[in-house]
DNA sequence: ATAGGTTCCGTAGCATAGTACGGAGTCAAG
DNA sequence: CTTGACTCCGTACTATGCTACGGAACCTAT
């Protein structure tokens, strides 16, 4: 696989493969003449960046997951898996919120509507 | 309320205030002799810009949320309302996702586990 | 009335995550 | 065996959202 096909089967750019391999994310295969040849592994580890990413890990921690997927430090794996959890449950009730509050204006501001149509006050706390 | 007291109740350093009336999130107050005054308005405005950016808006957005606020448009609010719960509802769907990663890299790392302890494989897609 | 904390303002720097550019080399299909 | 697409590499630039700096003016408590 050239780096153009590498990153098109992960959705990305060339430059942005690129980037991660000066990031350490990603290896440099050796250039046997011409051009670098990428392989399935390297595929995964670039999926394997993009789903992390989504689930919030930054490109620093990810570097570290990579590392530790090497090793036997299964410690330190399940305490950064468990940090994020926490981070994503707070997540997810924050954007919960932010939806409610949301859809409260989109209710307040619907088509027939008279007057005012608040929308600083709809971000405002509730009860709720 | 002055600036130091605006940004302590909105929860954001002095210099994030200014940030953001550079950007022309919050006005800058007459200032009659000395010192800017704020009132409670600012401080609502200053709570909406942080709920709001809670929700995954970005500054630009908000911007334009805070200018409609004064009109009657209506449409443009909820259009941009909907696209955000939208948004918010994509994100829950990854970050759950990502939740279910994590869980099974935490279990199979679990304590007292013996060799290999997959963490790239730990994000590959599955069925569920 | 004076010392120390705030405010004011412009300008500069930082972190994260890319994206773009340009010229030289390489490869693959017709 | 040429031509057009792709690769290589370094360097520079972008966007977003802050955060820091520094000197002068100002305000407040003792």
């Amino acid at each position: 696989m050239t780096i153009g096909k590498l990153a098109a089967a992960g959705g990305v750019g060339v430059e942005t493969v690129r980037f991660y391999q000066r990031r350490g994310l990603l290896s440099e295969p050796e250039r046997n003449g011409g051009v670098r040849r990428y392989d399935e592994a390297d595929l995964s580890r670039l999926r394997f960046i993009r789903a992390s990413q989504a689930g919030g890990f930054t490109l620093a921690e990810i570097a570290e997951l990579l590392a530790l997927d090497a090793t036997e430090e299964r410690e330190r794996a399940r305490e950064l898996a468990n940090k994020r959890i926490k981070e994503i449950d707070d997540k997810i009730v924050a954007l919960k919120s932010a939806r409610r509050s949301l859809r409260r204006l989109a209710d307040d501001c619907a088509e027939g509507g008279e007057g005012r149509c608040p929308i600083i006050t709809a971000f405002e706390p509730t009860s709720n």
